[in-house]
DNA sequence: GTGAAAGCGCTAACAC
DNA sequence: GTGTTAGCGCTTTCAC
C-alpha cells in the first residue's frame, strides 16, 4: 500500500516537503498563507503523516505505554482513562500491555514498548523483572511506576502509601470499638501494593494492641464469589472476628452478600471495611466503609509528569503521593472520636501533593 | 539517544545486517549456527529492534488499534482484555483510544491509528463519522466492528443482535406475567447498539400486545445512583408499571438496591432485569435477570480475524454473531412454560456462529 | 543460506 | 519564512 506522501503534499501546495512537516508539527514557524495552502493541499491529496517514517526520522514517537496487572477492576480502569484523556489533549497515544500479575510477562511488553521507540512508560507497583529495570536504566526515557509511594523507584512515582492508608483503617476499626480484626487481601504474590497492606495491618494491630493471629489474615481473588467464599472460611476458623477488612472493596461487597445471606447483621454482628471506594461501595445496602483513593488522578498525574519530562521541563516532584481518604459508612459501627481526627491522615499526606 | 543497531549486531556476530533481520523475523531460513551467533551478539550488545524502522521499511506494524467509548464498564474491559490476550499470543501490541461516544473523537484516534500505519482496527457499533469510514476504505486494512451484527459493516463484524436479545427478554418477561414493562435504556446518542435494544423492546411490546407508551421507556447513565434515580422517576411517571427492564446491568442494579431501600419487593412488586451478565448479576440478592454475552470473546475472535487477515488468509465468516442468552434469575417471576422454549434464541444464534 | 544496494517517508541541521 | 541535503534503522529485491 504506497500512500500519499508528503511529497505529493508538497508539489500541489507549490512549497517543499520540510514546509509541510513545519505545517504539520510547528504550525508558528509558517507564515499563515502557506499554512492554509499546505491545509488545502492536504485535504486534497487525502495525506495521512506516516509516524512511523516521522518517529525514525526524530527519534521521537508520539507514543506512550502502559502497563497494568489486569483491566476487570476500575483501579485500572479509572487509571487508564486518566492517561488517555490527557495523553490525548497532549497529542499522544497508548499502547496498553496487561501483564497479569507477571513480572515477565511485563518485561516482554516493555521491550515490545521500547521497541516501538514509546517516549515514555507508565508501569505498576515497583515489582519488576530484573531486566525491566536494566533495559529501563539504559532507555534513557521517563518511567511512572504507580499506586504506590514506597520502594526504590526507577524514575518517577505516582500513588498513595499502601501501608499508611491500611494502618489509618485498622485504626479507624479500633476507634469503632473493633477488637479481633481479621484480613483478607488479594494474593500478594508479585504485588508490592498488597504485601504493603498486609504490612500496614499488622503494624496497626500491634500498635494498638489488637488480636493478633497468623490465622486472621487470609487471601481472596478479587470477584464478589471469592469474597463471599472468604468471609465464609475466615468465620470458620476465627469464629469470635468482630471486624473483617478487605483489602479491595468487590471482596467487602462479597463478604456483605454473604453476611445478608446468611442473616449475619452488618455492623452489629459484625464489622466490615473494604478498599477503592468503588462506585457501588456507597450504593451498597448497608454503604461500605471504605479507603478512598484517587484512580483517576493516578492516571492524570502519570500522563502529566511523562508529557513534561518528554518536552524537556522537570517536573517539581518526582514522587507524587495523592492520598487517602477513610470514608466512614454503615458497614462498620460509629468510631468514638477519642483520639483526635487521626484518619485525616489524608489530609496530610494530600499536603505532600 | 543512539541506540544499538542492528549493524553492530551483525559486527560482533560477523555476519550482515540482513541476516541478524532474517534471524529475528524469518528465523527458519537461517542456519542454526548462524542463528545462534546472531542471538548471543544480539544479547551481548543489548539490542532492542526499532520497529519504527522496521514498519517503514516493510510497510507493515505489529500493532492493532482500538477504540472503545468508554472504559468504566465489564463491556468493554472484557473486550481489551480478550484482545490484548490474543495479540500478545500472535505478537502484536495494542493501541487503545476511547472515544467518549464522540464519532469525531473516534475519527481522530482512528487518524492517529492509521498515521501509525495500524495493521488492523477494531471499532465498537457502526456509527462513524462518515471520514472515519472514508479513511478506512482506503486505508485497505482489515476493519471489526463490534457488538453488533447489524447495520451496514466497513469489514468485519463480531457480536451479537442487540435487537433479538431485547426482544427475548421481553418475552420472556411476558411469560413471567409481566404487561406493563419499563425500559430504562443508555443514551442511545451515537449508540446504534442502544437503538437496535429500544427497538427490539418497542417490536416485542407491540408484537406481544403488552402495555405500549412512550413513557414507559427513559434513559438513565450506566452508574448505580442513575440507575436508582430512574426507577424512581419512572414510577412516578407509570406507577403501574409491573416490570423494568434496564438495557445495562449496572442500571439494573441501580434499581434493586433503590428498590430494596423503598422496601418494593422485587419480584413480586415489580420485576427487574438488566442486560450484560455482569459479575454482580449473579451474586446480588435477589440475583438479576438478565442477558448474558460473551464479551470476553467479542475482543478474542475480533483479535483473531484481524490476525487473519493481516496474514493474508480469508476467515470463514465476515461476520460472526457470538449470540446471546437469557439468563432468569430471582429478580423477576417464574416464567410460564407456555410457548416453546423460545429463550433458546441464543441457541439458533450461537449456531450462527 | 547469505550478502549488497537501494529506498521506505520523514525531519534535523544548516543554508539562504 | 523557506529550501537543500543527508540520513534515521531497517527490510526489500536481487544477486551469488
Amino acid at each position: 500500500m504506497r500512500s500519499v506522501r508528503i511529497e505529493e503534499v508538497a508539489r500541489v501546495a507549490c512549497v517543499s516537503p520540510i514546509t509541510v512537516s513545519r505545517t504539520l508539527n510547528k504550525p508558528d514557524t509558517v507564515s499563515e498563507a502557506t499554512r492554509n495552502a499546505v491545509w488545502a493541499a492536504i485535504e486534497e491529496v487525502g495525506y495521512i503523516p506516516n509516524h512511523l517514517a516521522g518517529g525514525l526520522a526524530s527519534s521521537k514517537s508520539r507514543t506512550v505505554g502502559l502497563v497494568i496487572p489486569h483491566i476487570t477492576n476500575s483501579t485500572f480502569a479509572d487509571r487508564v482513562r486518566g492517561m488517555t484523556e490527557v495523553l490525548r489533549d497532549e497529542g499522544f497515544h497508548l499502547l496498553l500491555g496487561i501483564s497479569d500479575y507477571s513480572p515477565q510477562v511485563e518485561f516482554q511488553h516493555v521491550m515490545a514498548f521500547l521497541g516501538q521507540r514509546v517516549s515514555g512508560l507508565s508501569l505498576t507497583g515497583t515489582t519488576h523483572d530484573e531486566r525491566t529495570r536494566s533495559m529501563l536504566a539504559r532507555a534513557g526515557i521517563p518511567v511512572v511506576e504507580t499506586s504506590t509511594t514506597t520502594g526504590t523507584p526507577i524514575d518517577m512515582m505516582v500513588g498513595y502509601s499502601n501501608e499508611a492508608a491500611c494502618y489509618a483503617m485498622v485504626e479507624h476499626l479500633a476507634r469503632c470499638g473493633y477488637r479481633k480484626i481479621g484480613l483478607i487481601s488479594t494474593s500478594y504474590l508479585n504485588n508490592d501494593r498488597t504485601v504493603a497492606r498486609r504490612a500496614g495491618y499488622q503494624q496497626a494491630v500491634k500498635d494498638l494492641k489488637l488480636a493478633q493471629d497468623p490465622g486472621l489474615m487470609i487471601t481472596s481473588e478479587i470477584r464478589l464469589a471469592a469474597g463471599a467464599k472468604a468471609l465464609v472460611d475466615l468465620l470458620a476458623a476465627q469464629p469470635d472476628v468482630d471486624a473483617i477488612f478487605c483489602t479491595n472493596d468487590v471482596i467487602a461487597v462479597g463478604c456483605l452478600l454473604e453476611a445478608a445471606r446468611r442473616g449475619i447483621r452488618v455492623p452489629d454482628d459484625i464489622g466490615i471495611a473494604g478498599f477503592d471506594d468503588i462506585d457501588l461501595a456507597q450504593e451498597f445496602v448497608p454503604a461500605l466503609t471504605t479507603v478512598r483513593l484517587r484512580r483517576y488522578e493516578v492516571g492524570s498525574v502519570s500522563a502529566h509528569l511523562l508529557v513534561q519530562r518528554i518536552r524537556g521541563e522537570t517536573p517539581a516532584e518526582k514522587i507524587v503521593d495523592l492520598g487517602f481518604e477513610i470514608v466512614a459508612r454503615a458497614s462498620t459501627r460509629r468510631a468514638q472520636p477519642t483520639h483526635q481526627q487521626r484518619d485525616s491522615g489524608h489530609v496530610s499526606s494530600r499536603a505532600a501533593r
